[in-house]
DNA sequence: TCTCTGCCGAGAGGA
């Protein structure tokens, strides 16, 4: 039986005679709970919070001891109380009338199984934990023998898939066309190097077809529930895994990481119903040259048994990871038996641990940062690391959740019917499914998904892209999957590069930038003299400040001040001064509505440069991101990763405007770029390392934002909920200026906001914003809507269904409400509506004419409406922590333009002073 | 059950 629960104390070791001589134990006290559903091997299991306190630890609970033998006693020494603890094939004994358990020579110790670990991880950490922390720190730069490792990991595939072996080069030569260019390489040198080590594949590949029809799986996503692993096997033969190696390897035996990473694979095929003993390792690089002088043989495959001996260790060394990384300590090297002086990363080791002042075995160089410096290293550390436990967190729902609880969730699509799986040219396939009911979920065209034929985990599944979502599912994916589910499928990419962001910012910033992050010195600007803006002082003083900063300028723009238009001038300035920029934010749809204002900008720019110095250069400006991203009409912009190395190259190097989320920033390709001047926009919704990707890569940077709107979007509470730039507009008022004129609603709607959020200073642009109403519309009268509806604000008084995240009165009533703005002339497509929760978006929905948009607050940040119509969803108080955040009222408030009207229940909304006082303002 | 976007996925190698 399978044994399933918390370390409830201290844990006991101690050395016993058996009949089999001297043996460690360790005694670990342990809190189960009862048997579960059942639909599970039989395993306890217990509740527990987020922090690891048991939750309830009430009579349902009992406490017992498990006893771990010998090698499994040596992870008695970080079993902390609080940790999750998983003993597979446990026997159950009796001591002194109580039941007690203990490991069998078949079991596991798993510690933290739902603590997913990767496959690669662990294999950076047999070799040295260190190194493992290193490369989390610092990331994989972009080199040479990496990208032709996964070229020929991508032909390896490909071959496997039947694919045509000099197409596939071709073509994935192709495809990293950019990678190539930065690297200097040419294709025809890449694709010769390639086909020599696929020469080598191929030899092998022949070898086996010979002597029987191998069974062949390529690259298959597995991931293990119980040993809380995951990983991508490069191929799976007659049911054990084949690792590709693309470096040289003259010795008899596999190199002892590798034999770690294809345990690793093995426990995960074992847990998906296989039963493996042996593992294989392909080393391209070796060549019929390099015979094996013991045997005479030429191939580059080397096979070993894989022990048992073997797949414990593995489980023991995953453990350590995961008790580590749950501790959140800092490995030091002396973890592992790693010779330093043997390491490739011994410098980078030595520098981190000086400038952290962190213990290591490879010893220190460098003078270590400030402590103000290091302070702020582990308490992003740390705040970042608890990002990654609810990615992590995020995975154990796809076996902990069942499937309707998961697409209650949005998270997956359950309800898919097979139609049919196609291939593709170059071995790939397309898989229909079709929808059989309109349920919604957050998975849109573009994403990767878990397509599997009924359970992410524990069926068959593999990762697929979705090419086309609508009545049909259009997937495209490496193997044919009948496909009846998709789940998303959570990504740490971002807490990765949010960590390398910080770091570099800290270990490779330049000083004067650091002074300027952390307040020790003050702003400094060029004088500018020319006007840039001729109606808006604030405008032009945002301009000003922003080219002529020396380090930094930070634009405060309330809603519709025009923050977007004063962007586009900055940079159409400083690209006229000869400066590379920048332009950065943190969604895709940011950077494309601030890149079209820089077009348009840029247009009017170069006709005017034209007229006064006859030099009509055109800039060139170029998009970097995924093609699913970016928004439609931008695509002509959009940087082409595939081609030839030196175009591809040069049309990045060559734009002096570089538009990229900050999530791109970080990537191995920007990282390489420089700039003068980074440009960010919407910074107040960024945490301070994703600030950090984009400012990382200029000299002096400009943020721009408002952080009296919605703060950035993190999953756990911690120092990433503030901003960068609510921080620095705090620190250094002499870099920032506030746009105080707004361009988009009438006085009446703008009058509460300004007071509540902006001390009074916001205030309509020109007379005629002032005064803008709805008669304005073409068609439209105000004097065919009813009196209580004439006013710019208006409140209608429901009392509300009581419900607690959706209220059908309100519902209805915003129905109404349309009708009757259409009544009096209206298109629907004037008319927006806000509503605080998702089910009752879902709900006023289902209420109104398709045409109307209506969604959440925070999905409405950034764009505005002619009428916004909103609604407050509560009844009797104000209970819940969506209303505890003013921000987001100052949000929907400020969306319309020249009518907002306001419906709720008023008894509710007087509970809050700030409702209060928005209640008073409304009814006025 | 409060709100929620990114990312080409993971992994690719060097003695």
């Amino acid at each position: 039986m399978h044994i399933r629960g918390t370390v409830a104390g201290e844990v006991e070791v101690r050395s016993v005679s058996t009949s089999y001589g001297e043996s460690e134990l360790a005694e670990v006290p342990l809190l189960l709970a009862a048997e579960d559903d059942g639909e599970r091997p039989p395993t306890r299991t217990f509740a527990r919070d987020g922090d690891g306190a048991v939750s309830d630890p009430t009579s349902d609970y009992e406490t017992t001891t498990v006893t771990l033998w010998n090698k499994w006693a040596e992870s008695a020494d970080y079993l902390e109380p609080g940790l999750e603890v998983l003993v597979t094939d446990a026997k159950e004994e009796t001591y002194q009338g109580e039941t007690q358990y203990a490991t069998t020579g078949d079991s596991y110790v798993v510690v933290e199984p739902s603590f997913l670990v990767n496959v690669t991880a662990i294999r950076n950490w047999v070799q040295c934990p260190r190194l493992y922390y290193l490369n989390k720190l610092s990331g994989v730069p972009l080199n040479y023998p990496v990208v032709k490792g996964t070229l020929v990991h991508e032909v390896f595939g490909d071959l496997l898939r039947g694919r045509d072996l000099e197409e596939s080069i071709d073509a994935r030569v192709d495809e990293r066309g950019l990678e190539l260019g930065l690297l200097g390489e040419t294709p025809e040198a890449v694709a010769e190097e390639v086909r020599e080590n696929a020469k080598a594949i191929e030899g092998w590949l022949e070898q086996g077809r010979l002597t029987e029809e191998d069974s062949w799986r390529s690259e298959q996503l597995l991931i293990s529930e119980t040993f809380g692993l995951r990983g991508r096997a490069d191929a799976i033969r007659r049911g054990a895994p084949v690792e590709l190696k693309t470096g040289k390897n003259l010795k008899k035996e596999p190199r002892f990481k590798d034999k770690v990473q294809a345990a690793c694979y093995a426990l995960l095929l074992e847990e998906h119903g296989g039963d493996v003993d042996l593992g294989t390792l392909l080393y391209t690089k070796n060549s019929a040259l390099d015979r094996n002088e013991e045997t005479g043989d030429l191939t580059p495959a080397k096979e070993f048994t894989m022990g048992d001996g073997l797949l414990k260790f593995v489980v023991r060394q995953r453990n350590e990871l995961a008790a580590m990384e749950i501790s959140g300590d800092v490995p030091t090297g002396y973890e592992g038996s790693a010779k330093c002086e043997y390491c490739f990363e011994q410098d980078t080791c030595m520098v981190v641990s000086g400038r952290l002042d962190q213990e290591s075995k490879a010893g220190q160089i460098a003078t270590p940062l400030p402590e103000e410096e290091r302070e702020y290293f582990y308490r992003f550390y740390q705040a970042i690391e608890e990002e990654r436990r609810e990615v992590h967190r995020e995975y154990a729902k796809l076996w902990e959740q069942d499937a309707q609880e998961r697409a209650d969730d949005d998270r997956a699509l359950i309800d898919l019917k097979f139609v049919e799986k196609r291939p593709l040219e170059g071995g790939r396939w397309e898989l229909r499914a079709r929808r059989t009911s309109s349920a919604n979920s957050k998975i849109r065209e573009g994403d990767f998904v878990l397509a599997s034929d009924g359970h992410p985990v524990r069926g068959n599944s593999e990762l697929a892209t979705i090419e086309r979502l609508d009545d049909e599912v259009v997937l495209t994916a490496d193997e044919p999957v009948e496909v009846t589910r998709l789940d998303v499928y959570p990504s740490e990419l971002t807490t990765d590069r949010l960590l390398v962001a910080m770091h570099d910012a800290l270990l490779k910033g330049d000083e004067r930038r650091k002074d300027i992050l952390f307040g020790r010195a003050t702003a400094e600007f060029d004088e500018i003299s020319e006007t840039f803006i001729d109606n808006n002082a604030a405008q032009n003083e945002a301009v000003t400040k922003a080219v002529g900063a020396r380090d930094c300028a930070l634009i405060h723009g309330p809603p519709g001040t025009g923050k977007t238009y004063t962007i586009a001038r900055a940079i159409r300035a400083m690209v006229e001064r000869g400066e590379r920029v920048l332009l950065s934010a943190f969604t895709n749809r940011a950077v494309d509505n601030a890149l079209e204002a820089l077009l348009e900008q840029l247009e009017d720019g170069v006709g005017s440069q034209t007229q006064r110095s006859g030099d009509g250069k055109a800039v060139s400006v170029v998009r970097v991101g995924s093609e699913s991203g970016i928004r439609e009409d931008m695509e002509p912009y959009r940087l082409e990763r595939a081609g030839d190395p030196e175009d591809r190259v040069a049309e990045l190097q060559n734009a002096q405007v570089v538009a990229a989320t900050t999530a791109t920033c970080g990537s191995r390709v920007m990282k390489e770029q420089a700039f003068d001047v980074a440009l960010v926009d919407e910074a107040a919704q960024l945490t301070e390392p994703g600030t950090c990707a984009a400012i990382n890569l200029a000299e002096r940077f400009v943020l721009v934002g408002d952080h009296e709107q919605l703060p950035p979007v993190v999953r756990a509470e911690n120092d990433l909920t503030e901003s960068l730039f609510e921080r620095l507009i705090d620190c250094h008022p002499e870099a920032g200026v506030m746009l105080d004129r707004q361009y988009r609603m009438n006085q009446r709607i703008q009058a509460f906001a300004s007071q509540e959020f902006y001390d009074g200073e916001l205030r309509p642009a020109e007379p005629e914003v002032a005064g803008r109403t709805l008669d304005d519309l073409a068609g439209v009268s105000t004097d065919a809507l009813p009196p209580e509806l004439q006013d710019p604000v208006a409140f209608v008084d429901v009392e509300g269904d009581g419900g607690q995240y959706t209220d059908s009165e309100e519902a209805a009533r915003i129905a109404d409400l349309i009708a009757t703005y259409e009544r009096a002339g209206l298109e629907r497509s004037e008319i927006g509506v806000i509503a605080p929760f998702r089910a009752q978006v879902s709900e006023i929905a289902s209420h109104v004419p398709d045409d109307v948009t209506v969604d959440t607050v925070d999905r409405f940040q950034g764009s505005s409406q002619e009428v916004i119509i909103v609604s407050f969803t509560a009844t009797g108080s104000l209970e819940g922590p969506i209303f505890e955040d003013y921000r987001r009222i100052n949000v929907a408030l400020t969306r319309p333009k020249r009518a907002l009207v306001l419906v709720g229940d008023p008894a509710a909304l007087a509970s809050d002073p700030v409702y209060e006082r928005m209640l008073e303002w409304a009814r006025t």
